[in-house]
DNA sequence: CTAGGGTTAG
């Protein structure tokens, strides 16, 4: 058996010393480089490789001077080939087998390499297994770098147990070993057991620390990232154009215009390589942060430019407001792939432009791009806003016609679909036909919530902490929103405390909302303004001051609305509701020459008020409503239909 | 030969 650990290769015997590794001579070395490459792998079934340029680039990318010539390798092969990495991991496979198989040759420890490589790259836990249990019962010694290909690929599939058992039993593990198990344990979610190997590390160098940056950012530990990143400098240790896209990255996702800019500075002092990926980094900072003039600076500067860089540039138009730029670009890009669909349509939809996003999907499909799982979830998410049921149905029967995976995400998004277009029992349909329902919870509960099932909303909350699941901060908007909506006051303080002090998570505005909302729909004006005066109130709590302002103009509270509607108004100076409520609380108490002053101050700011639209989709049709609008050609139907409805309602309220 | 990076997701 051919058994050992190979040390340094075996290329100075096998390359002539007249071959010159010059890239003009790439074409013509080629042919020849393949032929020593076939004759270095010390494995006869490797000589096929040869065969084909698939087969021979599946190799390249494991030899360190077959990848010196990599661009010129490149360049002779269509891009369909090289980008076909799935079927080149495939080969090696393919290969292995056979080699060991039919042709009954041990591997060298360089081969099983290869091979672990090859099935982790592919997502092939499976025939990785395979390998690790053929290493072990033919006694194959495992070195160092064996070692942690295989701990790599348990880490890359989840499977941290196994890569953490691996890490234990090894006698000498190295920077490598330790890297591996931090970047395994970040994306499995675990960044204290990250921080904790990246700790105990005797040495570390860029990669490691990269890793632990990424370990952060990969998390949402923003702050983490930054504070990781000022350790870096602090310490002097090297920085790279990694590890400049990763805290770019922190700061881009965190909004942190000024970190980033800080370190646009540092990039541009220190001698790093200004690669394409750094420039999306940096591209994708301001396009976040909305300055466009910066990231349109930089975009112009780029000489090569790919899907990436037109896809931030859009996405930046649709933050600033500016659409049609950004349409305009998505239209006049060289090429797009399916994440330009993707981010357009997603952004689109953030920004509730919901019916440009459902033409964005409409234009897809007449074109046959195929949407993916993203696609799906952000199209049924512009179907919600939109109100869109018929195309929300469509794409349902879209997912179960093609077969399509129903993710947790992807049910979420259908329940809150059904929700949100009123057929709260079709939500209920897709949530009960879900096998694992621990994702979906804060969903169901919120679509329940927002049909008035309050008791119902609350029952499944309990069911979902019997089940054992954690509830999380968007459970707890639909439970505090049915407590108020259903005028349980006790039951909202209840779930309240039980969210910040047993769950530990700390209220946002929109929970605020919800508890002012309880408290004041019911007249408890003043237990109110003293949960108000209780928590910090941050920029976004317009809902919060919204809640107050709108029952102290049910109640008649001037002095209440006076003070909600400074503090709405310190937040969002053009708030029209805020006006118009506040001036139908003195008309209410009869302060004319007040309801006169906060009119004029209206027009002076030339403040218009919004008026108030409902749309319904009625066979793929959008009906719009606004207030005393009379256009409809069904109008006079449509009010009386109207008028039996409010008596059938009040009739209700009596009897019940 | 093995470890770290960018756009898309309620």
């Amino acid at each position: 058996m051919s058994s050992t650990c190979e040390g340094g290769s075996s290329w100075e015997i096998l390359v002539p010393s007249e071959v010159q590794f010059d890239v003009s001579q790439m074409e013509e070395i080629v042919e020849p480089m393949a032929l020593i490459v076939a004759k270095m792998v010390d494995e006869a079934a490797f000589r096929i490789i040869c065969r084909t340029s698939s087969e021979r680039l599946a190799l390249s990318q494991h030899h360190p001077l077959l990848q010196l010539l990599e661009m010129g390798l490149l360049n002779s092969f269509p891009d369909h080939q090289i980008y076909n990495e799935m079927g080149m991991w495939e080969n090696v496979k393919s290969l292995f087998w056979e080699m060991v198989e039919e042709f009954v040759v041990d591997p060298s420890s360089v081969t099983l390499v290869r091979m672990i490589t090859a099935c982790t790259r592919s997502g092939d836990l499976d025939s990785g297994k395979l390998v690790h249990r053929y290493i072990e019962e033919n006694g194959f010694p495992v070195c160092l770098t064996l070692e942690n290909a295989l701990m790599n690929m348990y880490a890359k599939s989840g499977e941290m147990g196994e890569a953490r058992r691996l890490y234990n039993q090894m006698s000498d593990p190295d920077v490598v070993s330790s890297t591996t198990l931090v970047s395994g344990y970040a994306s499995s979610g675990l960044v204290e057991l990250a921080c904790e190997v990246f700790d105990s590390m005797p040495t570390r160098n860029t990669v490691a620390w990269n890793a632990m940056l990424s370990a952060y950012v990969l998390n949402g530990h923003f702050e983490g990232a930054i504070s990781l990143f000022k350790e870096m400098l602090i310490l002097d240790v090297q920085t790279d154009e990694a590890t400049i896209v990763t805290i770019l990255s922190a700061c881009s996702r965190s909004e942190n215009l000024l970190i980033g800019q800080v370190i646009h500075g540092y990039v541009c002092k220190v001698p790093i390589f200004k690669t394409r990926e750094l420039l999306h980094s940096l591209i994708g900072l301001y396009s976040k942060c909305g300055v466009m003039e910066a990231a349109e600076l930089l975009f112009q500067k780029m000489d090569v430019k790919n899907e990436v860089s037109w896809t931030l540039m859009m996405e930046g138009y649709v933050r600033t407001g500016r659409k049609e730029v950004a349409l305009e670009i998505f239209h006049n890009m060289p090429s797009k792939d399916l994440a330009s669909w993707n981010a357009l349509i997603t952004v689109l939809v953030q920004y509730n432009f919901f019916n440009e996003a459902l033409v964005i999907f409409v234009e897809m499909q007449r074109i046959k791009v195929s949407p993916n799982c993203i696609t799906l979830v952000s199209t049924l998410s512009a179907c919600a806003g939109a109100r869109a049921l018929d195309l929300g149905k469509w794409i349902h029967a879209f997912i179960k016609r093609n077969d399509i995976v129903m993710d947790s995400t992807l049910c979420s998004a259908l329940i809150d679909m059904y929700a949100k277009c009123g057929c709260i029992e079709l939500s209920l349909e897709v949530f009960e036909s879900m096998q694992s329902k621990d994702l979906v919870w804060s969903t169901i509960i919120g679509g329940l919530a927002m049909h008035g099932h309050s008791k119902l909303a609350l029952e499944y909350f309990e069911q979902m902490t019997d089940c054992g699941v954690v509830p999380d901060s968007i459970a707890f908007i639909g439970v505090l929103s049915a407590c108020s909506h259903a005028g349980l006051i006790e039951e909202g303080k209840h779930y309240f405390h039980l969210m910040t002090e047993v769950y530990g998570i700390s209220p946002t505005s929109e929970h605020c909302g919800c508890m002012v909302d309880l408290f004041a729909r019911q007249g408890l004006l003043r237990e109110a303004k003293d949960f108000i005066d209780g928590i910090y109130i941050s920029s976004n709590g317009v809902a919060i001051w919204g809640a107050l302002l709108g029952a102290c103009s049910i109640y008649g509270n001037v002095e209440l609305a006076e003070y909600a509607a400074r503090n709405l108004l310190m937040i969002d100076p053009t708030n029209a509701g805020a006006y118009v409520l506040l001036s139908n609380v003195y008309a209410k108490a009869s302060q004319w020459s007040d309801v006169r002053k906060v009119r004029n101050t209206m027009k002076e700011q030339r403040i218009d008020k919004i008026p108030g639209c409902s749309s319904i989709e009625v066979n793929g049709v959008a009906h719009e409503f606004f207030v005393g609008d009379a256009s409809h050609p069904q109008c006079e139907e449509i009010y009386m239909m109207l008028n039996r409805l409010e008596k059938m309602l009040q009739n209700h309220v009596i009897n019940s």
